[in-house]
DNA sequence: TTGTGTTTTATTGCCTCC
DNA sequence: GGAGGCAATAAAACACAA
C-alpha cells in the first residue's frame, strides 16, 4: 500500500478538506463518508499503480472499520476462527489483519488496565503511608507523655512514702504483711512499701469512688492527684503483690491498653485507626 | 518545514495447547 | 507439528511545537 502524504493527487485533495478536520481527533480518518471513501478508492489506485512493486505500505483502518473492531472486541476480546473471517469479509479487510487487531488491541487494553491497577494500588499505599506517619506521631507523644507522668509519679511517690510512714500505724495489719511472693529482696521490698502506699490510697472513700481520668484534677489538688494516679506504677501492676482485697480494688482500676491510651484524650484524642479498622 | 514524540499496524520469536 | 497467543520490536502514520 501506498503512503497517502506522498501521492500527488492528495496535495489536490488536502486543499479540499478543511484544515479543522485535519488536525481534529488525532487522526485525518474523522472525515466525512465522502472524503474517506475518497482516500479509500484513491488508494486502491495506488495500490493498484504499485500492484508490481514489492513495498507495501502500512495503512490505518478507517473510523468505521475500527468502530465495528471495537464493538466487537467488547463482547469477546478473543477471536475465534470463524468470527475472525466474518469480521474481515464484512470490514474487507484480510483475517490476518482483523486477527493482528485484536492482538494489539489486547495487549494496549492490558496496558491501561495495568495503568489503573498501578494507580489503585499507589492510593492505597499513599493512604495507609498516611496513616502510618499519623501513628507514629501519636506514638511518639504518647511515649513523651508517658515518661512526664512516670517522672511524676516518681517524684510524688517518693514523697507520699515520707509521709505514709509517719501514718502508718493506721494501715491494716493484713495489707503490710502479706507478700505473696514471698520474696525479701531489698528491690522487692521497696516496690512492696509502694504498693502497700498504692493500696491504702486505693482503698480510702475519697479515691476509690471516684475515678478523675478527666483532667479536671487540677496538679495543685495534690492528694486527689496522687489517689487516682497511683495503679499505674508499672512496678505496682507488673509486681501483683497485693492482698486479695486489694488486688481486687487494683483490677476495677486496671486498665487495658486501649484504655491506657484514651487516658491521655486530654490533650490528644488517640484516633486507633489501625485497631479498629483492623478487625 | 522539520524534528520529535505518540499511536497504530505489522513482524518475529518463543511458548502452550491440542 | 501446526495454530494461536503474547511480548518485544520495527516501521509507518500521525500530531504538534518551534
Amino acid at each position: 500500500m501506498k503512503r497517502l502524504s506522498s501521492s500527488g493527487s492528495l496535495d489536490a485533495l488536502i486543499s479540499i478538506c478543511p484544515p479543522k478536520e485535519e488536525k481534529n481527533s488525532k487522526n485525518k480518518q474523522v472525515y466525512s463518508r465522502e472524503f474517506q471513501a475518497m482516500l479509500d478508492s484513491l488508494d486502491e489506485e495506488d495500490s493498484i499503480e504499485e500492484a508490481g512493486q514489492a513495498t507495501e505500505k502500512k495503512r490505518r483502518l478507517s473510523i468505521d472499520q475500527v468502530k465495528a473492531l471495537e464493538k466487537n472486541f467488547e463482547v469477546e476480546n478473543k477471536l475465534e476462527p470463524e468470527r475472525k473471517v466474518k469480521l474481515a469479509e464484512e470490514l474487507g479487510l484480510q483475517p490476518r489483519q482483523v486477527a493482528i487487531w485484536f492482538q494489539n488491541r489486547r495487549a494496549r487494553w492490558k496496558t491501561k488496565q495495568l495503568e489503573k491497577d498501578y494507580a489503585i494500588l499507589k492510593a492505597s499505599y499513599d493512604s495507609l503511608k498516611l496513616d502510618y506517619n499519623n501513628l507514629e506521631k501519636e506514638k511518639e507523644a504518647l511515649t513523651l507523655k508517658l515518661k512526664e507522668l512516670k517522672a511524676k509519679l516518681k517524684e510524688e511517690n517518693s514523697e507520699s512514702s515520707n509521709s505514709v510512714k509517719e501514718d502508718s500505724p493506721n494501715f491494716p495489719q493484713h495489707a503490710k504483711d502479706h507478700d505473696l511472693c514471698g520474696n525479701n529482696d531489698d528491690s522487692d521490698r521497696i516496690v512492696k512499701e509502694e504498693s502497700n502506699v498504692n493500696a491504702q490510697l486505693l482503698i480510702s472513700p475519697a479515691s476509690s469512688s471516684s475515678f478523675p481520668f478527666n483532667g479536671s484534677s487540677s496538679s495543685s489538688d495534690s492528694s486527689n492527684h496522687k489517689s487516682w494516679f497511683q495503679p499505674f506504677d508499672s512496678r505496682v501492676i507488673l509486681g501483683n503483690m497485693y492482698h486479695p482485697q486489694l488486688v481486687k480494688v487494683e483490677e476495677q482500676c486496671m486498665l487495658t491498653a486501649e484504655e491506657f491510651c484514651n487516658f491521655f484524650s486530654v490533650d490528644q484524642a488517640p484516633t486507633l485507626q489501625w485497631y479498629f479498622t483492623g478487625q
